[in-house]
DNA sequence: CCTTCGTCGTTGCCAGTGCGACTATCTGCT
DNA sequence: AGCAGATAGTCGCACTGGCAACGACGAAGG
């Protein structure tokens, strides 16, 4: 038998599972929507998530340090997929006038077109398997914590 | 203006708002904990997962092909992990003798010293970085949510 | 017994990513 | 103006992971 107390740098057994569960469903999703969008699109997710924040900037153009943030990306990662999604013809580089160390990267009209092909698959997804098991309650409280997490580690 | 409307495979604003913040939080949180525990301990997240899963197991130890469902990895990636765990004296393989095909991999003292060495930091950094931010209540909320989510790919 | 099919773990090959170093450029200080 | 330090993007290198193919073995049916 062990004393109960408020441990705060070891997480109780409750908390713990609630940390697995997390992961684990992370991992299952990803997992389930990367390989439905592969299989009826051709499509990888970071492609596609590359095309969302593209689609949602001004002009369609994002510099390639802030893409690379938004997609969750390292600066040198982010090269190499543009190379790949260039070669592909969804994105272009164009020169950055403002500040000539820097690159925009553009979506083209190819690139707009595969995002609206894929996005009622990736949509219905993660309507299936995510949001669709979650009532409006608890979605808001799922964001809720999800952006406090977010935020404590911004600093 | 639009029309409300329930719409079971495209999600809401609210919705697919969650869902990113859900993206974020784990990324950003497990590469921060993935950090610290390189860091401060030298030790792989991914070999912390192992030897957590081995602790865990009866006796030790775990057929690879379980160990691999267990710490979200394909068979072939479980090999190679296993061998560099092997090579750093961590967990050893030992032969299956009721399925001469199978190969159990087991932890080593030395194994065991690294799980319990590495197990503050990143139950520390779990406390620091999520659950602490979390209240019992959406701690019970969250668990459920997430168990909701795995369960409903399991089929 | 033996054939067929499925499963287990490993391996070759390849795609994707991060780190560190590098060049080019910008910014702030003197 | 000139110089030091920071920042943007790229590239070589090494590492990690998945897929498909393989040999070894077990299970079910004749």
């Amino acid at each position: 038998m062990q004393f109960m107390q408020a441990n705060l740098s070891r997480p109780s057994g409750q908390q713990l599972a609630a940390w697995r569960a997390f992961l684990t469903a992370h991992a299952r999703v990803t997992e389930r929507l990367e390989h439905e969008l592969a299989v009826e699109r051709n499509l990888p997710l970071a492609w596609y998530d590359v095309l969302v924040q593209l689609s949602e900037a001004p002009a369609r153009r994002l510099r390639m340090h802030d893409l690379a943030r938004a997609v969750l990306l390292s600066r040198a990662g982010l090269t190499r997929l543009v190379d790949r999604m260039t070669t592909a013809g969804f994105v272009e580089r164009t020169p950055c006038e403002e500040d000539r160390r820097g690159t925009y990267v553009a979506m083209t009209d190819e690139g707009r077109d595969a995002l609206a092909n894929a996005a009622p698959v990736h949509l219905r997804g993660i309507a299936e398997h995510f949001s669709g098991l979650l009532c409006e309650t608890e979605t808001a409280a799922l964001e809720g914590m999800m952006r406090r997490v977010v935020e404590a580690l911004g600093a």
